[in-house]
DNA sequence: CCCGTTTCAGTTAACGGTAACTGATTCAGA
DNA sequence: TCTGAATCAGTTACCGTTAACTGAAACGGG
């Protein structure tokens, strides 16, 4: 059904080398005999095979994502501009959900390798690092998405965790918070980053969490973390002395912890003011509008566009590159003590102070 | 770097097509060599190629999704849906998004067509059928997903637009709502049927739209809708005698039609009784939670899923079939007046009676 | 006028796999 | 003992494209 350069060659009575020059721009073919098969080739509304020509030529013009989640906005965000940036250069992208499974995830990585894509790109929701030794052993470039391994060297595209929890915690100290408490997540790099940088941002100030005040949501997919946050803060309201400010892992935690406050009957933020990470697309329309700290989910996916691009041409593994995004807040009522009455003229978007360090950094835009 | 069938065949003195069929489990090989073959495959992790297969059989066990948005939580829904539908039977899932754009979505339906993908299922943002005519040269087949075209006769699985505005306005109606308005989506199917559907209702209880009470939002891919709706609102809000009911296009309209009537100074629903459609994630946590219809996502994603796979396994487009998901309408805050208060204890969620009808259809398992 | 260079097109082989057929043993049953 | 089927492996050709090379004709300079 679908025509072939041996169709338009016999056509046009030229050999298919002929044709297959003129598809790829080779300059000794005459303008005539260009013209007429370009001709042709509209006629029959020719596409080249890819398969075929990834036989030969050994590229498959498509990057592999593998998230955890799709539904999740990060995810949705980060997979949307890395389609963005990958599009103009004719990469296809083939997208894997893990559903947070490691499982799941190899059989992914096992798919996404036997498809020869050019490049991989895994948000990973695994422990160990045997999938990732099998893509090296595969000769396949590849990118970690927020999510990294100790052991493991590899190209990493991601937000300065650390930080994130640096702006969240001393935010809620400007705002006057003394007995701030953390919801974890899981044993994920992200989780861990975030937690050291709430424990320094508390010890900058001579402080240092009680030893209640730091609780622990499991994956439960169950709304994406929402009950989870639910639960974890209502064992935080039971302890005593009773936070006053917590920093909770990601929003949908942080919409549950909410929940929790509200029904103990206390208000937000005057009893406990709350800050969530990833700045939910809706914040602003909720119940109590969200303080946030914003990922800038779509510049990881930029990013690691960019990044997937180079490796894609120079096709080695030589030289890896770690691009940590920089996070900034964005306050909102949750956790805005200083106007009492929660009365919101515009969000206020902090962003951290441009360090020295080892790598690479981009400040965020000021919007 | 990756192991081929000639690598293992030459190290185990066979040749290719006996290790072939070891891998395709064929019966004609002896168990020893059968073991063997399985042991130097495993120790070499093989993986076949898929492009190789490909071009032999003419099958990429690959489908090609096209939406506008991938952010969109009904397209994330849908995607990760599919994804999930089609994984087990061992295909991928190339996506792209057209932002909305008729000709970047023409432009990603010729890629996918290069690609060879089995079957194409595309979430239209265009106005003419042109592209699809081309799809159909090249004989593969196609799944119109949520949006279609009256002249073009497609396989398509989606909601039943008529039925959404049937849902949202009989319900305004049995609210009490006396002057309902609606704002409506772009120029697509789904903004017609549920435009349809409002007028239904309303004519079924002997009343009828006020000139001024139907506005259109543009396309604006500002907050997908927020400020459409907003404004909108405000449109609306100034005409008499005002509105106090409003069936929203989608909950991101609705999310700005509800601020651009607080800012106003009315109360919801007392005043102004709103309901969206698309069941937003986080619609409990709202300001005031949302009244939306449920779309069902997931179930749609789940049905084009089993229609591509079966799509896939006939290669023919005989016999279009066309799968509505019946909408049901999640009940809130936004719109429940039966309760002064708007205590929530839990949600109502209403289904519309099953209708004989010319289409399958499937009722929505109440929760 | 001859020879080297352009210009333009074709030949051959290969990429990694599969389909369809062929061929050599083995073995049961007539 | 011979036949025919079952068992197991190999041969050949092909999918659609590209890389590397070859070859013929036209052309131009010394």
């Amino acid at each position: 059904m679908a025509a072939t350069l041996k169709d338009i060659a016999r056509d046009l009575g030229l050999s298919v080398v002929t044709v297959s020059k003129v598809l790829r721009n080779h300059p000794d073919i005459s303008e005539r005999t260009k013209k007429r098969v370009l001709e042709r080739m509209k006629e029959l509304n020719y596409q080249p095979n890819y398969a075929a020509r990834a036989l030969i030529t050994g590229r498959t013009w498509t990057m592999g994502l593998i998230v955890p989640d799709l539904l999740h906005p990060f995810f949705a965000n980060v997979a949307k501009a890395m389609s963005t940036g990958i599009r103009g250069q004719g990469y296809g992208m083939l997208i894997a959900s893990s559903d947070e499974e490691p499982e799941l995830e190899q059989k992914e990585i096992q798919q996404l390798l036997a498809r020869r894509v050019d490049v991989m790109i895994v948000a990973s929701a695994q422990s160990t690092t045997e999938s990732f030794r099998q893509i090296e052993d595969q000769g396949i470039p590849y990118i970690l998405l927020d999510r990294r391994f100790q052991e493991l060297p590899a190209n990493f595209v991601g937000v300065d965790d650390r930080v994130v929890g640096l702006l969240a915690t001393s935010h809620l100290i400007e705002q006057g918070c003394k007995r701030i408490a953390h919801i974890r997540g899981p044993e994920v790099s992200t989780a861990f980053g975030r937690l050291k940088g709430y424990k320094e941002a508390l010890a900058a100030h001579k402080m240092a969490p009680l030893p209640d005040h730091i609780v622990t949501i499991g994956t439960s997919g169950d709304h994406r973390g929402e009950k989870g946050g639910y639960e974890a803060a209502r064992r935080l309201l039971s302890t005593r002395p009773r936070p006053d400010g917590i920093f909770c892992f990601n929003d949908p935690v942080a919409l549950g912890a909410m929940r929790a406050i509200l029904e103990a009957g206390l208000r937000i933020p005057d009893d406990v003011a709350v800050v969530g990470c990833g700045n939910l697309a809706y914040s602003d329309f909720l119940r109590v509008p969200l303080s946030s700290v914003d990922q800038g989910s779509a510049k990881i996916g930029k990013t690691a566009a960019a990044m997937a691009l180079k490796l894609a041409q120079s096709r080695s593994q030589a030289g890896l590159k770690t691009k940590l995004v920089q996070p900034s807040i964005v306050v909102r009522a949750s956790s805005l003590r200083d106007h009492p009455g929660g009365k919101r003229d515009g969000d206020k978007r902090i962003s951290p102070p441009v360090e020295r360090g080892e790598h690479k950094r981009e400040a965020r835009k000021r919007p």
